[in-house]
DNA sequence: TATTGTTATACTCTATAACTATA
DNA sequence: TATAGTTATAGAGTATAACAATA
């Protein structure tokens, strides 16, 4: 009988999901950003200049919603809002120097914190980590998409 | 240098975070919660009939947002908010049948997603995860606490 | 005087629908 | 006729501040 060791390890794993979230929450509003807008962010830093159009598919949100996302990251002065050069409905969305500096920041911070994390762990452990993470993630995601057909 | 895979590792656990969390907005909103809703149901099953002050304290939210999820909770049918016996300041909200029904059902749905990620998984790997979590968890809680006192 | 919960107000994220400008 | 983005409207979660009733 496992099944009592199932239940702590999904309940790491959620407690883990909350104790990222709650940081990163906190960490972002102390540099006037959102996890919603630093997606949108993330998108343009991997991207490039885009149009709304894009970035409301890259983020699975709807043109709406980016349009209020976009006026945020506009007045806050972390992206541009221009017109296209070839098509006069659209607009192109890009970074500014600060959009920049501020997501290269968030990826170094991020490469440290995984550095924390993982630092001196040892490689048998960690390789058990890095392995169990990954088995556990397809079996999500299988389950998620079995359920969403079924 | 394995700096990569604990890049890797942290990107397997932030993907994780989404997925989970993706998962079960949708799975609330079938049955008419939602995350936040859920917080307040769970702290009552484990808790019994409770002030709104109480639950403000156990889910982390000002009294104004109790006031809210309770009057959407009361008017889905999951809770009712009655007098307090003692204090007439008070209310004390309690779980419904239906709200009990459902939060048990939650449980259960848990235990069976715990049951199905890591059924068939190797003893010794399983073991690697657990181990490997609970560090993670634990190293996160410092990093936490220390940055928020720094 | 202190506490419980409410009303008032405001901000963020989210959606759908109607509409404008352009393709 | 189709597409990009806006305005209009709505609902959920969140907060602070002022206020009522009660302790």
């Amino acid at each position: 009988m496992y099944d009592d060791r199932y239940d702590v390890a999904l309940d790491q794993i959620l407690e883990l999901t909350v104790l990222l979230n709650e940081d990163m929450t906190g960490a972002l509003a102390d540099i006037g950003l959102t996890t919603s807008r630093v997606r949108l962010v993330w998108v343009l830093h991997r991207a490039g200049p885009s149009t709304q159009k894009t970035l409301a598919e890259a983020i699975d949100v709807s043109a709406r919603n980016v349009t209020g996302l976009v006026d945020a990251l506009v007045e806050t002065g972390f992206v541009t809002r221009e017109p296209h050069p070839h098509d006069r409905r659209a607009s192109l969305v890009t970074l500014t120097e600060r959009g920049t500096v501020t997501v290269n920041d968030l990826e170094r911070q991020q490469h440290e914190l995984a550095h924390q994390l993982f630092a001196d762990m040892s490689t048998r452990r960690y390789d058990g980590l890095v392995k169990g993470m990954a088995d556990v993630l397809d079996r999500l995601r299988t389950l998620i998409t079995a359920s969403k057909e079924g």
